[in-house]
DNA sequence: CAAAACTGGAGCCGCTGTCC
DNA sequence: GGACAGCGGCTCCAGTTTTG
Protein backbone atom coordinates (compact mmCIF):
# COMPACT_ATOMS: atom_id res chain seq x y z
CA UNK A 1 0.00 0.00 0.00
CA UNK A 2 3.15 2.64 -0.57
CA UNK A 3 1.01 4.69 -3.03
CA UNK A 4 -1.97 4.90 -0.15
CA UNK A 5 0.44 7.38 1.66
CA UNK A 6 -0.49 10.40 -0.30
CA UNK A 7 -4.27 9.60 -0.58
CA UNK A 8 -4.02 9.19 3.34
CA UNK A 9 -2.46 12.38 3.99
CA UNK A 10 -5.03 14.00 2.21
CA UNK A 11 -7.54 12.31 4.32
CA UNK A 12 -5.71 12.97 7.45
CA UNK A 13 -5.65 16.74 6.08
CA UNK A 14 -9.68 16.76 5.43
CA UNK A 15 -10.29 15.48 8.81
CA UNK A 16 -8.12 17.55 10.74
CA UNK A 17 -9.82 20.59 9.11
CA UNK A 18 -13.23 18.88 9.37
CA UNK A 19 -12.56 18.60 13.55
CA UNK A 20 -11.34 22.05 13.73
CA UNK A 21 -13.83 24.00 11.91
CA UNK A 22 -17.14 22.30 13.58
CA UNK A 23 -15.44 22.88 16.67
CA UNK A 24 -14.57 26.65 16.02
CA UNK A 25 -11.06 26.80 16.75
CA UNK A 26 -8.74 28.96 14.52
CA UNK A 27 -5.50 27.54 13.87
CA UNK A 28 -4.02 29.54 16.48
CA UNK A 29 -6.30 28.61 18.56
CA UNK A 30 -5.82 24.67 17.71
CA UNK A 31 -1.70 25.34 17.78
CA UNK A 32 -2.35 26.63 21.80
CA UNK A 33 -4.67 23.69 22.29
CA UNK A 34 -2.28 21.31 20.82
CA UNK A 35 0.90 22.33 21.07
CA UNK A 36 1.45 22.27 17.60
CA UNK A 37 2.75 25.17 15.58
CA UNK A 38 -0.24 27.04 12.84
CA UNK A 39 2.18 26.77 10.68
CA UNK A 40 2.59 22.97 10.64
CA UNK A 41 -0.97 22.80 11.24
CA UNK A 42 -1.64 24.86 8.25
CA UNK A 43 0.63 22.51 6.18
CA UNK A 44 -1.09 19.26 7.25
CA UNK A 45 -4.75 20.67 6.45
CA UNK A 46 -3.45 21.01 2.99
CA UNK A 47 -1.61 18.19 2.77
CA UNK A 48 1.63 19.08 2.12
CA UNK A 49 3.25 17.15 5.45
CA UNK A 50 4.08 13.92 6.40
CA UNK A 51 3.13 14.26 9.91
CA UNK A 52 4.64 12.05 12.65
CA UNK A 53 2.61 10.20 15.17
CA UNK A 54 3.96 12.63 18.05
CA UNK A 55 2.01 15.39 15.84
CA UNK A 56 -1.18 13.38 15.09
CA UNK A 57 -1.42 12.42 18.62
CA UNK A 58 -0.66 16.07 19.97
CA UNK A 59 -3.33 17.44 17.53
CA UNK A 60 -6.13 14.72 17.86
CA UNK A 61 -5.70 15.66 21.90
CA UNK A 62 -6.21 19.26 20.72
CA UNK A 63 -9.56 18.34 18.94
CA UNK A 64 -10.23 15.85 21.81
CA UNK A 65 -10.74 13.14 19.87
CA UNK A 66 -8.79 9.77 19.67
CA UNK A 67 -5.57 8.98 17.21
CA UNK A 68 -7.27 6.76 15.14
CA UNK A 69 -10.50 8.87 14.32
CA UNK A 70 -7.96 10.96 12.65
CA UNK A 71 -7.78 8.49 9.85
CA UNK A 72 -11.62 7.99 9.46
CA UNK A 73 -13.25 9.41 6.19
CA UNK A 74 -14.56 12.83 6.87
CA UNK A 75 -17.76 12.76 7.95
CA UNK A 76 -19.48 13.98 4.80
CA UNK A 77 -18.40 10.57 2.96
CA UNK A 78 -20.11 8.54 5.34
CA UNK A 79 -22.83 7.93 3.14
CA UNK A 80 -22.89 3.53 3.64
CA UNK A 81 -22.73 3.38 7.17
CA UNK A 82 -21.46 -1.07 7.01
CA UNK A 83 -20.92 -2.12 10.42
CA UNK A 84 -18.51 -4.77 8.65
CA UNK A 85 -14.66 -3.36 7.87
CA UNK A 86 -13.18 -5.52 5.00
CA UNK A 87 -8.92 -6.15 5.82
CA UNK A 88 -8.52 -4.48 2.35
CA UNK A 89 -10.83 -1.35 3.40
CA UNK A 90 -9.07 -0.78 6.39
CA UNK A 91 -6.79 2.10 6.58
CA UNK A 92 -3.13 2.06 7.44
CA UNK A 93 -1.02 4.53 8.26
CA UNK A 94 2.79 4.48 8.50
CA UNK A 95 4.93 6.80 10.79
CA UNK A 96 7.54 8.43 9.01
CA UNK A 97 9.34 8.92 12.04
CA UNK A 98 10.10 5.13 13.45
CA UNK A 99 8.11 3.49 10.64
CA UNK A 100 5.88 1.53 13.07
CA UNK A 101 2.76 0.90 10.72
CA UNK A 102 -1.22 0.92 12.29
CA UNK A 103 -4.20 -0.41 10.50
CA UNK A 104 -7.36 0.87 12.14
CA UNK A 105 -9.42 -2.47 12.02
CA UNK A 106 -12.73 -1.22 13.18
CA UNK A 107 -15.50 0.26 10.90
CA UNK A 108 -15.11 3.72 10.66
CA UNK A 109 -17.85 6.22 11.79
CA UNK A 110 -19.96 3.91 13.50
CA UNK A 111 -21.45 5.48 16.54
CA UNK A 112 -19.91 2.69 19.23
CA UNK A 113 -17.39 4.62 21.82
CA UNK A 114 -14.48 2.07 20.71
CA UNK A 115 -11.95 1.66 18.06
CA UNK A 116 -9.58 -1.58 17.43
CA UNK A 117 -5.76 -0.51 15.98
CA UNK A 118 -3.43 -2.82 14.57
CA UNK A 119 0.05 -1.97 15.28
CA UNK A 120 3.25 -3.37 13.55
CA UNK A 121 6.05 -1.97 15.89
CA UNK A 122 9.59 -1.87 14.03
CA UNK A 123 12.51 -3.90 16.44
CA UNK A 124 14.62 -0.91 18.28
CA UNK A 125 12.40 1.71 17.71
CA UNK A 126 10.63 4.46 20.05
CA UNK A 127 7.57 6.69 20.02
CA UNK A 128 7.31 9.29 22.82
CA UNK A 129 4.10 10.35 22.93
CA UNK A 130 3.60 13.56 25.24
CA UNK A 131 -0.67 13.17 25.35
CA UNK A 132 -2.21 16.49 25.91
CA UNK A 133 -5.14 16.15 28.90
CA UNK A 134 -8.29 15.95 26.80
CA UNK A 135 -11.74 17.48 27.67
CA UNK A 136 -13.07 13.77 27.38
CA UNK A 137 -11.70 10.66 28.89
CA UNK A 138 -9.90 8.34 26.60
CA UNK A 139 -9.33 4.87 27.32
CA UNK A 140 -6.34 2.48 25.90
CA UNK A 141 -6.06 -1.72 25.85
CA UNK A 142 -2.62 -2.59 24.93
CA UNK A 143 -2.70 -6.61 23.81
CA UNK A 144 0.26 -7.52 22.09
CA UNK A 145 0.13 -10.81 19.91
CA UNK A 146 3.55 -10.89 18.96
CA UNK A 147 7.11 -10.04 19.90
CA UNK A 148 7.86 -7.88 23.05
CA UNK A 149 7.34 -4.16 23.65
CA UNK A 150 7.73 -2.18 26.89
CA UNK A 151 5.11 0.56 27.40
CA UNK A 152 5.99 3.33 29.42
CA UNK A 153 3.14 5.13 31.40
CA UNK A 154 3.39 7.89 34.02
CA UNK A 155 6.87 7.16 34.40
CA UNK A 156 6.00 3.29 35.13
CA UNK A 157 7.59 0.93 32.78
CA UNK A 158 5.92 -2.36 31.00
CA UNK A 159 7.13 -5.08 29.04
CA UNK A 160 4.71 -7.07 27.28
CA UNK A 161 5.00 -10.28 25.89
CA UNK A 162 2.41 -11.91 23.31
CA UNK A 163 -0.56 -12.16 25.25
CA UNK A 164 -0.20 -9.40 28.04
CA UNK A 165 -2.75 -6.52 27.72
CA UNK A 166 -2.06 -3.13 29.39
CA UNK A 167 -4.98 -0.72 30.67
CA UNK A 168 -4.29 2.61 30.55
CA UNK A 169 -5.68 6.16 30.68
CA UNK A 170 -4.60 8.95 27.90
CA UNK A 171 -4.02 11.32 30.08
CA UNK A 172 -0.34 11.36 30.45
CA UNK A 173 3.17 10.84 28.48
CA UNK A 174 3.62 7.40 27.20
CA UNK A 175 6.49 6.14 25.69
CA UNK A 176 6.44 2.20 23.00
CA UNK A 177 9.17 0.82 22.67
CA UNK A 178 10.41 -2.08 20.96
CA UNK A 179 13.91 -3.16 22.82
CA UNK A 180 14.01 -6.42 20.58
CA UNK A 181 15.18 -7.38 17.23
CA UNK A 182 11.86 -8.36 16.29
CA UNK A 183 8.89 -6.61 14.77
CA UNK A 184 6.18 -6.73 17.43
CA UNK A 185 3.18 -6.65 16.48
CA UNK A 186 -0.19 -5.73 19.18
CA UNK A 187 -3.99 -4.88 19.20
CA UNK A 188 -5.47 -1.38 20.78
CA UNK A 189 -8.42 -1.21 21.72
CA UNK A 190 -9.55 2.65 22.36
CA UNK A 191 -12.65 3.82 23.85
CA UNK A 192 -13.48 7.31 24.93
CA UNK A 193 -16.30 8.67 27.62
CA UNK A 194 -18.00 10.16 24.64
CA UNK A 195 -21.13 11.65 26.43
CA UNK A 196 -21.89 14.94 24.72
CA UNK A 197 -19.13 16.69 26.74
CA UNK A 198 -16.49 17.39 25.16
CA UNK A 199 -17.28 21.09 24.71
CA UNK A 200 -15.19 22.49 27.48
C1' DC B 1 26.76 15.70 6.91
C1' DA B 2 22.32 16.00 4.48
C1' DA B 3 17.53 15.78 4.49
C1' DA B 4 13.22 16.11 6.56
C1' DA B 5 10.32 17.59 10.24
C1' DC B 6 9.16 21.25 12.91
C1' DT B 7 8.92 26.06 15.00
C1' DG B 8 7.95 30.88 15.13
C1' DG B 9 7.98 35.40 13.07
C1' DA B 10 6.68 38.38 9.34
C1' DG B 11 4.06 39.79 5.58
C1' DC B 12 0.29 39.49 2.32
C1' DC B 13 -4.53 38.84 1.10
C1' DG B 14 -9.46 38.35 1.70
C1' DC B 15 -13.44 38.76 4.58
C1' DT B 16 -16.33 41.04 7.96
C1' DG B 17 -17.93 44.49 11.03
C1' DT B 18 -17.97 49.28 12.40
C1' DC B 19 -17.82 54.06 11.94
C1' DC B 20 -18.37 58.36 9.50
C1' DG C 1 -20.40 53.74 -0.03
C1' DG C 2 -15.64 54.18 1.45
C1' DA C 3 -12.05 53.89 4.93
C1' DC C 4 -10.35 51.42 8.51
C1' DA C 5 -9.30 47.81 11.89
C1' DG C 6 -9.30 43.14 13.32
C1' DC C 7 -9.14 38.44 12.32
C1' DG C 8 -8.05 34.21 9.97
C1' DG C 9 -5.60 31.65 6.46
C1' DC C 10 -1.68 31.05 3.72
C1' DT C 11 3.13 31.43 2.36
C1' DC C 12 7.89 32.31 2.94
C1' DC C 13 11.96 32.11 5.45
C1' DA C 14 15.53 31.39 8.87
C1' DG C 15 16.65 28.60 12.34
C1' DT C 16 16.62 24.23 15.34
C1' DT C 17 16.19 19.38 16.07
C1' DT C 18 16.20 14.73 14.74
C1' DT C 19 17.44 10.88 12.08
C1' DG C 20 19.83 7.95 8.95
Amino acid sequence: MKDAAPNLNQRIAERVGQLRTSRELSLDALARKSGVSRSMISLVERGESSPTAVVLEKLAAGLNVPLASLFDPPAAAKQVLSPVARLKDQVEWQDPASGYLRRNVSPANVPQPMKIVEVHFPPRQRVAFETNVRDVTVYEQVWVLEGTIEVTVNNECHRLRAGDCLAMQLDGPKIFHNPTRKTARYAIVVASDSNGRGRR
